[in-house]
DNA sequence: GGAGATCGTCTGTGGAGCAGACGATATCAA
DNA sequence: TTGATATCGTCTGCTCCACAGACGATCTCC
């Protein structure tokens, strides 16, 4: 996992901030923060790096000056699809070994699994979790 | 995961530690660190907090007086057990949401999933891992 | 007997995250 | 309006952790 994401600044949890930023309205730092339980001074130099890289920008939010809205830029959500490709192909090797059929019934069993666990944990992020890590 | 093992020096790593060395004929620091991927320098301060507990000693190899072999103490194999019982349980709460034939047909597909990918690595770990991760 | 490798330990260094403080700003009560 | 308090993002200092390198002791091989 770290290795497909490995060109993105700090990794997995870098792969995870930018998600967060493409996919969400543009979320202020303490936001993604608290949503990926990162601590807000970490984010901070986190973003700095990702700004650094052209990937996101830093916004004044019009409706209170303390806050910074964080939005991708085109180079950015660019770099997510290409992350995106390779975290779907590296889930297909993972699962080489699997007929199609029974890769469809490992998903649905994990999260079957996921929900009677984590009914107040993000779902796809217990299904990746699990999925993912033989990957390396 | 870390839970589960959260009493014992340096959480999930020090379970690993402490299971091989009561599954495998008393090994040498050295073969322990290699066995599991952490640095020599670190299992030094590992095995010191260890033994600090009571659950291994150190003992001369009378082969080779440079190398320790490290061997479970009563107290560290009764903890092991301990924590062993609760990982079990612990899997089995992951699981809850599915019957005993679901959970034996998704550790099937996990090994054969690990099986077609891990050929070079420990199987007990790559599917240990894609099991648990979910835990916390 | 000597050169080189290996074992476990110690020291120094660097990365990473957290607590706390800060200035700027927002919010709310008096 | 004014003042107290909370929040936002940043900066500084601290701690924890792992690794590189060096070390003495010991083994192995020529």
């Amino acid at each position: 996992m770290d290795d497909v994401a490995g060109d993105l600044p700090h990794g997995t949890r870098g792969y995870q901030v930018l998600a967060a930023v493409v996919h969400d309205a543009p979320p202020t730092q303490a936001a993604l923060a608290a949503r990926l339980g990162i601590d807000r001074t970490v984010m901070t130099y986190l973003i700095d790096a990702f700004e650094g890289c052209g990937l996101v920008e830093r916004r004044q939010d019009p409706a209170d000056r303390r806050a910074r809205r964080i939005v991708a830029t085109d180079h950015g959500r660019g770099v997510l699809e290409a992350v995106d490709a390779r975290v779907r192909q590296a889930e297909a090797e993972l699962l080489g070994g699997l007929a199609e059929g029974e890769r469809a019934a490992l998903r649905a069993l994990l999260e079957r699994a996921a929900d009677a666990v984590a009914h107040d944990e993000d779902r796809c992020a217990v299904v990746a979790r699990a999925t993912a890590p033989a990957a390396g």
